[in-house]
DNA sequence: ACTTAAATAATAGTATTACTATTGTTTTTT
DNA sequence: AAAAAACAATAGTAATACTATTATTTAAGT
């Protein structure tokens, strides 16, 4: 059985809200797999908490080391570098996304009601999800917010897209894209609205907590999915 | 006469393409003006140009010294870090735009005018303005592009929001607004969808660069213009 | 022209970061 | 019980982002 590098495997558990799922990453992206033992789990889940709490400039695995009672030289056993952790989770979160829209849509018929469905997922708060594995998803949202942005907004973008660095990313986009056009195939810009409304979202939580002048952001009044589910629908309707 | 921080002074010279215009910045910004000097001069002339060229993240005052054939020692008496620097960049950008805005709209009536005009300026390239001063225009643009995000997504964006630091993007996405509800004052979303474009096409662009499949960006084919102008005003009409 | 002050340049030094390399000590596997 | 793999501890490196001090040049005032 061969499974190409970031490929989702994953099994459907007939009447179960919890979903055994195994996300599979690109090996390039790690130099061992954090899977694959304890350290290597407590390096995921401990990072993933600090990162969000004190930030990625001034998280170090010399840190982390001490957080997880281990030491920094054996947190290089797993990963290249910082960024390449940073990579690493960013991965994970878009496979895991990946895999929870094709659980979501998997029965719909409806092109409008894929692209909603959709739509809410890219926008949407992730909200805690029995968190499974050594990933608590709902922080690693919070980071893909505040931090992402600095995996790709370097100087070596070009050689790491190359080598499928933000292949689930963009993976994602696609599908979307796909299920736009089948909304309304005459649709010109799929992949400008899709990453428009991912990115924009992201954004607009971000300056909610440090910028609100820039939004219309209410607690509890939904704005951020109302806005971008508007935005979507109007964008796609033939005037 | 009173002029606050951040507060645009020009002159309108009558029948002319080229018009003075004198860029204020808060001097809460800087250490010592780089305005007032030959040095300071130099130093966001090259700034500008290095940063374009080899990334935030490599660009050092040390590097920039050796350039304009000064000291690193010599730019801290202008700027407290590099950071504050990109800071003052950024400021500079968004009071040169919010000037362009003013003067282009000065004499239009129609609201639905007026917002056209905005948007494109907004998510337009930048091309060659007769650089006037010691910043080029074109290249600042494509800092913005690249490295603004750095300058907020940062763990002292609170307290330097609260300095002020900020201003000068803020108010430009308030007047935009304004325009926004103009147009259509029961638009309930006006800042969202306002810096939920600026960002968006500067994201395009930079993926255009280095992540293509996440747009539909054609070279000569203004795509992400067509595609932010049509969103707004199709975001705005009453379905 | 002379003094003073201001601006700039040169040098040195610091703490921290993001690593690499080496060696020793546990665990785990066989 | 031996061999291998994993991990911990320590030391070391080049670079960064600065600060501090001193020396030199340039400009300004009288």
């Amino acid at each position: 059985m061969f499974f190409d590098s970031n490929t989702i495997i994953f099994v459907i558990v007939n009447h179960m809200n919890t979903i055994p799922v195994h996300i599979n990453i690109n090996p390039e992206l790690y130099k061992k797999n954090p899977e694959s033992s304890d350290l290597g789990k407590r390096i995921i889940t401990k990072s993933i908490e600090m990162i969000h709490e004190i930030g990625f400039e001034d998280f170090t695995f010399k840190k982390l080391g001490v957080e997880i009672t281990s030491n920094e030289s054996s947190i290089y056993r797993y990963f290249e570098s910082k960024h390449m952790l940073l990579v690493y989770l960013i991965n994970w979160y878009w496979s895991w996304l990946e895999y929870r829209l094709a659980y979501k849509i998997q029965n719909i018929k409806s092109p409008k009601e894929k692209l909603e469905i959709a739509v809410d997922l890219l926008v949407q708060e992730v909200i805690n999800d029995n968190d499974f594995s050594s990933i608590n998803e709902v922080l690693l949202h919070k980071i893909i917010v505040d931090e992402s942005s600095k995996a790709y907004h370097t100087k070596s973008v070009d050689t790491e897209n190359e080598k499928g660095f933000f292949k689930c990313y963009k993976r994602v986009v696609g599908r979307v894209s796909e299920l736009v056009l089948e909304y309304n195939p005459d649709f010109e810009f799929p992949h400008m609205l899709i990453s428009t409304v991912i990115e924009g979202a992201h954004q607009q939580r971000y300056f909610s907590q440090h910028l609100p002048s820039l939004t219309d952001f209410e607690k509890g009044k939904n704005n951020i999915v109302r806005f971008y589910t508007n935005l979507v629908f109007k964008a796609l309707n033939i005037s």
